[in-house]
DNA sequence: TTGCATGCAAATTTTTTGCAGCCAG
DNA sequence: CTGGCTGCAAAAAATTTGCATGCAA
């Protein structure tokens, strides 16, 4: 994927920082937090500020998805991934992907029948339980 | 519903505060903030550390579930409540509910096929867009 | 009476804001 | 050049913790 463009195009200057945090984030298996990201721009080692200001801004341009995974902070992962769904351990936090999302037609099933959506940008879909680690326990 | 027994049976005294807390959420059509549920709560008028605490326990005892709108703070509601999904407006945080819970075979086929999880507590399901008002804008 | 519950104050953690200087376009 | 971008410091917001007291069981 061409960062530089992806930046050009949703109207954000070519800044370092930018480009590295749209490379980490599509490196990541995972969804990510702030300070994670933070943790892994190592070249442009920008201020833990200024990560936050691009990842809000991302958002609100919809280039990243944010997710809760109800483990302290909020995650972020690329909204150019595929849809796909989270199994999410409520003790140890513990992630799986759930590839693929057959959700489309339920999604598109709810805003026809909504009285004050006509539109989506997006959807989230985890499940939380014990995973078998910590079942045991 | 019978909020004391509700406590017993999950080991919790039953206080002013848990039982109005209780009330308090099973009226409510829509997931609340602790801040929410703390100016309902008139007649205990508990601490809002205490109302703090006392969503956390019950989340931990699954009494109720945290939803995320991405509005800010998280919310909660009943467990007990039927499973629905939500539809918030990414701009102005309007909620919409939608009834009904067409997810379980695809969260049971999740789990059947996963490694890491056998069994689930329960699952979130967030549709996010813009609403007719905010469209408009 | 005994230990969980609560209030209060304070500490932490997370996120946002203001402002000056910097740099991509 | 010029306006957006960034760093730094500080503020604000959200949540947690410690400890003394209170009250349900």
């Amino acid at each position: 994927m061409n960062f530089t463009q992806t930046l050009k195009e949703n109207q954000f200057k070519v800044t370092p920082s930018r480009l590295e945090a749209l490379e980490v984030l599509s490196l990541s298996k995972t969804p990510m937090t702030i300070e994670q990201i933070w943790q892994k721009l190592v070249k442009s080692q920008p201020n833990l500020v200024t990560v936050y200001r691009i990842i809000k801004d991302f958002k609100q341009k919809d280039l990243v998805r944010q997710v809760d995974l109800q483990h302290q902070h909020a995650h972020f992962e690329l909204s150019a991934k595929d849809d796909h769904h989270h199994l999410v351990c409520t003790q140890c936090g513990r992630l799986e992907d759930v590839p693929g999302c057959q959700l489309n037609d339920l999604v598109m099933q709810s805003v026809r029948r909504s009285s004050n959506f006509t539109s989506t940008s997006g959807h989230n879909f985890e499940i939380f339980g014990l995973c078998k680690d910590c079942v045991r326990k």
